[in-house]
DNA sequence: GTCTATATTTGGATAGAC
DNA sequence: GTCTATCCAAATATAGAC
């Protein structure tokens, strides 16, 4: 699996052949059969080791305890910065750009756990509308796919991060508090 | 160029092959070299075309004329339009996912025109601070990203853009007017 | 479990005749 | 301008020996 990362790291996730795999741990392409039944096989233990690091990053979010607004910014940097650590992974994990590639439904499961993570923090802060929350990954992937496209390693569009959950938050919550004072200018 | 774009949407942005391609026009593949130097440079022209369609959708903003907060939004709501219209061509205009290519500086022209345009749009409605203009272009895209990604041919980001563009013009203009009253609940 | 050998397909690209 | 012929490279996948 590192070998596979690292190779889709270095020739793109399209870019991942069984010979360059086979290449880098000691084997023929043909022995990786013996692991994998297909590529796409491959591609679908990506997925789910991929969700399974991201389900590692997000807060757990045990019951009962409450989540402030500070706290859920923090759990939304987690995930932008996740996304933005590896960009094959975000295209491999949330966009639809590998032809012919489809999760399996327990790999999928695993995203599915993710989702679910996610709605619960929002739904602890009251939001639990479900176009506020679509606003939320409309906003959160909208700023992680132009940082990936236009400014990759930079910070161009991940330092905008705090005031875009603010402008967030704003609009959803609309109860007249303060943003988080350590954000304001 | 037409037989391009119909292979692309059949196969997927990289599933376009010169064979393909040439039978669709009624070809060998090799006869094609007599009007694109490489495989490239077809992808080349289409980013090219597509950038063109893009400029022919957008409002060409005439000096002086001022834009109000409705042509504001109705210009982002063409631009967003246009994306979710064609996902092959999203993909290959603003995601970097197609491995080794990279648009001429000829092509490259049409999609800085394109930027310029919907900069001095965003410009006279008195939004010219970088941060913000990318904070809209984060947004802009992150709805449709996830309307391709999660509700192909739907609607369900689509429909937000509205309420998105309210929400982005309060955080940035702050000026206490009120959003454009044709879509308050 | 891994190998050799091989099947099979497909791709981009060039040379040169007509 | 388009063709035939061809090259070369790379890919996924299977069969069967060791």
């Amino acid at each position: 699996m590192a070998a596979a990362w690292d190779l889709a790291h270095e020739e793109g996730l399209a870019g991942l052949s069984l010979r360059a795999l086979g290449d880098r741990v000691g084997m023929r392409a043909q022995s990786l059969y013996g692991y994998f039944a297909s590529k796409n096989d491959i591609y679908d233990a990506m997925f789910a080791d991929g969700y399974r690091a991201l389900l590692a990053v997000l807060d757990p979010v045990r019951g009962g305890e409450a989540i402030d607004r500070a706290r859920f910014k923090a759990e939304t940097r987690r995930f932008v910065e996740f996304c933005v650590a590896d960009p094959v992974r975000y295209q491999l994990l949330f966009q639809r750009t590998l032809p012919g590639f489809e999760p399996s439904p327990a790999s999928y499961a695993f995203a599915l756990e993710a989702i679910e993570r996610l709605t619960r923090a929002a739904a602890e802060l009251g939001i639990t509308d479900p176009a506020h929350l679509d606003l939320h990954t409309a906003l959160v992937t909208g700023l992680t796919s132009q940082q990936l496209s236009n400014d990759p390693g930079g910070d161009r569009w991940l330092r905008l991060l705090d005031d875009a959950v603010d402008m967030f938050l704003a609009h959803v919550l609309r109860d007249g508090s303060d943003p988080d004072p350590r954000s304001a200018p």
